[in-house]
DNA sequence: TAGTTAGATTTAGTCAACTAAACGATTGGT
DNA sequence: ACCAATCGTTTAGTTGACTAAATCTAACTA
């Protein structure tokens, strides 16, 4: 199940995981917040989630209630790991040296990493 | 200038990458050493790379020379502020910590970022 | 109750990526 | 001189993401 997300589909997914639960008036106002989008595109783009199991809903009255389907995880796992495979060689340390070579991050960042780092080495024995 | 390329543009771009300059036969029988890809469709992928300026070619004899007009570099970098914009609220150290959590690093891995992750430090006064 | 509002559904169109067959022209070999 | 191979070009069709207006329907509101 690999997942497959568009730019906006995202976007509404990330409403979704934030909001638990939500009609599609709200996850428009929410997404309006940021970016402009008709509520009549997010309906439209809901049941195309819906289509592929990404959202389902529970009809309260006369109003879907939506909900995710997916994890976030298994999302953030899927794209990431398709960036990693396609530009980074499927090498996770290729791409960390990508990013500290070239992407800004502050020193107490730095320091966090390092921690993890070292979390991380003391784990694998 | 984003640089927006599909999957398989991508793997044309990476080909021309790492030859330099190729024709079109070349780049289908590099691609297909992967998977498969008909010869046409490369083709045809090579003219919107022109189109969109990421691709040039000269003429030798009666066939075309491609060529790269974008940087590799120019390419990761976009696609992987995109990643980290639309994911990892564009943190950095979101991203990282993300990979070392989830994603198996090895010892000798872990041990080249710690010596990046001290450059860097350094570096920063 | 008449009219506006707020739901969902239907319909429709654009665009980019991808796919690849079909075609026409040139050329290299026999 | 012919024929097969190999170019580039033309044409065409599919799919998924996105866009959003139009429409139908139920309900609330004055």
């Amino acid at each position: 199940m690999s997942v497959r997300l568009g730019r906006v589909q995202l976007r509404i997914m990330q409403v979704l995981w934030d909001k638990k639960r939500a009609t599609a008036r709200e996850i428009t106002d929410a997404m309006n917040v940021d970016e402009p989008v008709a509520h009549s595109t997010v309906q439209t783009l809901l049941r195309n989630l819906e289509a592929k199991h990404a959202v389902g809903h529970q009809i309260e009255g006369r109003t879907f209630i939506f909900e995710a389907l997916v994890r976030e995880e298994q999302v953030t796992r899927s794209v990431t790991r398709d960036l990693l495979d396609r530009v980074f060689d499927g090498s996770v340390s290729n791409l960390v040296t990508y990013l500290l070579k070239n992407e800004k991050v502050s020193p107490a960042e730095l320091k966090e990493l390092r921690r993890l780092i070292n979390e991380q080495t003391s784990k694998q024995k």
